[in-house]
RNA sequence: GCCGUUUUAGCUCAGGGGUAGAGCACCUCAUUCGUAAUGAGGGGGUCGUAGGUUCAAAUCCUAUAAACGGCACCA
């Protein structure tokens, strides 16, 4: 065997297979050994787990995957990419934007640019043209490793702040890394594809939007342009139609074509509900009602309006002053064009913002043992919040909510056991509402708290136990607990993707603190409860409207405000109609009488778009036969069944499922 | 609250200095019909609000409100 004195590298691939290559090679090289084809779709390279460009030299020996621009991760980098493309198209066009951020996002990407004029989605039209252009040039991205003050100072020195910035920010241990397309380049953490020409055509700019420097609303407010990036053409016109489809079920549309609710300015953030909406709240009220009554809370009621002395000792007066409504407790001035008050007003009442302080002040109406605990306290608690109105939105935030709040309170000892009956409530809860897809989140200790570490690693422990036996999957975000404990949330997704947060477990150490409240323990001395804040469904607003965009307003039938409509073919069958009609509504069920003189197709379609989930038409033959003919939403089939059986079918799919 | 966009009939939208339009809905009449729009006729808007420019403003300018899309916030 001859020595030679070059040495040769091992490059694991995926499967096993070994292959040697002399030091040096690149991704790219070994892609090209192994097949022109792969060549060709392979955008990027995992170098033993870490993510990398193809072009970067291997010098020893490395396990690699190769990344296709077919797969999730090559869909990645051509959003990533396509961020890079857009913010030097952005810079070609208007010199004198300086550039931040752009990461990518679900479906997408965007980036951040810092400009006195800001953009306009007219611009859009332009800056894509640009884009394009610098796509088809097909600039490879070349990696560099810059030193980190030569970096800062050739920022600064371009005028680019915010890069600077956040060069300056990076951590030491960090290599400042620039990437290069062409004549311009951008700080990045990589890596790239090989070159612009990968990102393709399936990319369009979608809105523009403001955003904070850092997230941060004492800083500066940059201008946000949004796009999305897809492997072809097809994924980018299937995204849209996605899209289009999902705004046909936003829950204001379909509030307004049901006759659901409606908001007006005169009372913003604040729900008209309409008959058929309120059927909704009704029933889903009436179903949380019965669950909690099974799983043994007591119901309270407890005023509205409460002396602004309370909120001080709760201290949210303190804490969130400026998100409640302050009610001056003085006679107004009763002349004609005069100050509202005549005299300044001393004595202040609250709006509720929540339920807490005043379920407190009936936990401590007389002397509560140990052997009272828990104490479930629910109510359906009507909270006003004063929400800024750039957060408004629809039945999803509002100012006038209604939660389905509870207080636990309970000693230590018990928390973990009411954790755990609290997820099995949700997840029961879900499941009959149709939600299967929850995220859940349990929100860790913050810097700023109150309570010892020990107390907080028992609260944090309770409720991880309480999601693991319940068989919920979570994630933990460190810190973004509540001041006075942890707490889980659950989050929901509406039509276009936005997540909501629904239900919510708080542990509370320091509001039984703050308001003195005590029970007397085993050994005789007073001790403090914890409290437990939770609710199922978060506020009935926000949940029916998520509901509405689940369902795309075609509720299950014991939600649907008209469960069943009674249309006749012919004036003849009428009277056989009103029967059905009366005999519906004796059973309990929401039904509505049509003997309109209208084609049958016409009525068909008008209560098919109403979403009414059941038509029982008839006409002579009908009548004749002492049946119905059933036709059900969403289905063309004709039912004939005999009245008797149809009925007792649909009073029997009409129960709740609980 | 911040940035951008929008606001015309009950709804969806067109019209961009010369005095307001469509479709659907509504009302009236005719039609009594077998599973997603029967026909004809009619009524309806001081163009978000308040100022300004102009011989003339829905249209141009300024302010303001709300809604929408984000950002920040969400006890």
């Amino acid at each position: 065997m001859e020595q030679t004195a070059v040495k040769e590298i091992a490059i694991t691939l995926p499967d096993g297979a070994v292959r040697r290559y002399a030091p040096g090679v690149t991704g790219m090289e070994i892609a090209q050994s192994i097949s022109p084809g792969l060549a060709k779709a392979v955008v990027g390279i995992h170098i033993n787990g870490e993510p990398s460009d193809l072009s970067l030299p291997i010098e020893g020996d490395a396990a690699i995957v190769l990344v296709k621009r077919e797969s999730d991760e090559g869909l990645e980098m051509i959003r990533h990419d396509c961020a890079h493309v857009l913010a030097e198209a952005v810079q070609t066009l208007f010199p004198g934007t300086q550039v931040t951020i752009g990461p990518t996002i679900e479906n997408g990407f965007y980036y951040d640019f810092a400009r006195n004029e800001p953009f306009s989605t007219e611009d859009f039209a332009a800056i894509e043209a640009e884009m394009r252009k610098i796509v088809e040039r097909g600039a490879a991205f070349e990696r560099e490793v810059w030193d980190r003050t030569e970096a800062i100072k050739f920022f600064r020195d371009k005028g680019e702040a915010y890069k600077a910035e956040l060069i300056e920010n990076l951590p030491g241990t960090e290599s400042i890394k620039i990437y290069r397309q062409g004549a311009w380049l951008d700080l990045c953490r990589g890596p790239h594809m090989p070159t612009t020409k990968h990102v393709g055509n399936a990319f369009k700019l979608m809105k523009v939007a403001g955003a904070y420097w850092r997230g941060d609303s004492n800083k500066a407010m940059l201008t946000r342009i949004y796009g999305t990036a897809w492997r072809n053409d097809k994924e980018l016109q299937a995204y849209l139609t996605q899209l289009e489809e999902a705004e046909k079920r936003d829950h204001r549309k379909l509030g307004k074509e049901m006759a659901l609710f409606h908001l007006q300015e005169e009372a913003q953030g604040s729900v008209f509900w309409h008959p058929n909406g309120f059927v909704i709240y009704n029933q889903l009220e009436a179903y949380i009602r019965r669950r909690l009554s099974a799983t043994d809370y007591r119901e309270v009621k407890t005023p509205q309006l409460l002396d602004n002395k309370l909120w001080e000792a709760s201290g949210h007066w303190g804490k969130y002053r400026e998100n409640m409504f302050v009610v001056p407790d003085v006679v107004p001035n009763t002349e004609e064009g005069g100050k509202v008050f005549k005299e300044e007003p001393t004595r202040f009442m609250a709006l509720k913002p929540m339920n807490c302080p005043a379920h407190v002040q009936i936990f401590k109406q007389g002397l509560k043992s140990y052997r009272d605990l828990p104490i479930r306290m629910a109510e359906f608690g009507c909270c006003h919040r004063n929400e800024a109105h750039g957060a408004l939105h629809g039945l999803m935030r509002v100012r006038q909510m209604t939660q389905d709040d509870a207080h636990i309170f309970c000693t230590e000892d018990q928390i973990t056991s009411e954790s755990v009956a609290f997820c099995d409530l949700v997840k029961a809860v879900y499941k009959d509402l149709g939600f299967e897809d929850v995220r859940v989140v349990l929100a860790l200790r913050p810097e700023n708290r109150a309570g010892s570490d020990e107390t907080w690693d028992k609260a944090e422990d309770g409720l991880r136990q309480a999601l693991t036996q319940a068989g919920l999957a979570f994630t933990e975000e460190e810190g973004e607990g509540a001041f006075y404990g942890p707490k889980v949330e659950y989050h929901l997704r509406d039509a276009i993707g936005r997540s909501w947060q629904c239900g919510t477990l708080q542990l509370d150490f320091v509001l039984p603190e703050r308001l003195d409240a005590s029970y007397i323990g085993e050994d005789g001395a007073r001790h403090r409860p914890v409290m437990l804040h939770r609710a199922v469904l978060g506020t009935l607003e926000r949940f029916i409207g998520i509901l509405i965009e689940n369902y795309a307003g075609k509720l299950p039938l014991w939600l649907a405000p008209v469960q069943v409509v009674v249309a006749t073919i012919t004036g003849s069958a009428d009277e056989y109609a009103e029967q059905i009609y009366n005999a519906l509504k004796a059973a309990g069920i929401r039904a509505a009488l049509d003997v309109r003189n209208e084609k049958i197709n016409y009525t068909v379609r008008e209560h098919s778009l109403a979403k009414v989930p059941n038509l029982f038409v008839v006409g002579a033959r009908e009548a004749e036969e002492q049946t119905v003919a059933i036709r059900r939403l969403g289905s063309q089939a004709q039912d004939v069944e005999p009245l008797d059986e149809a009925l007792a079918a649909l009073i029997a799919q009409a129960q709740p499922p609980f």
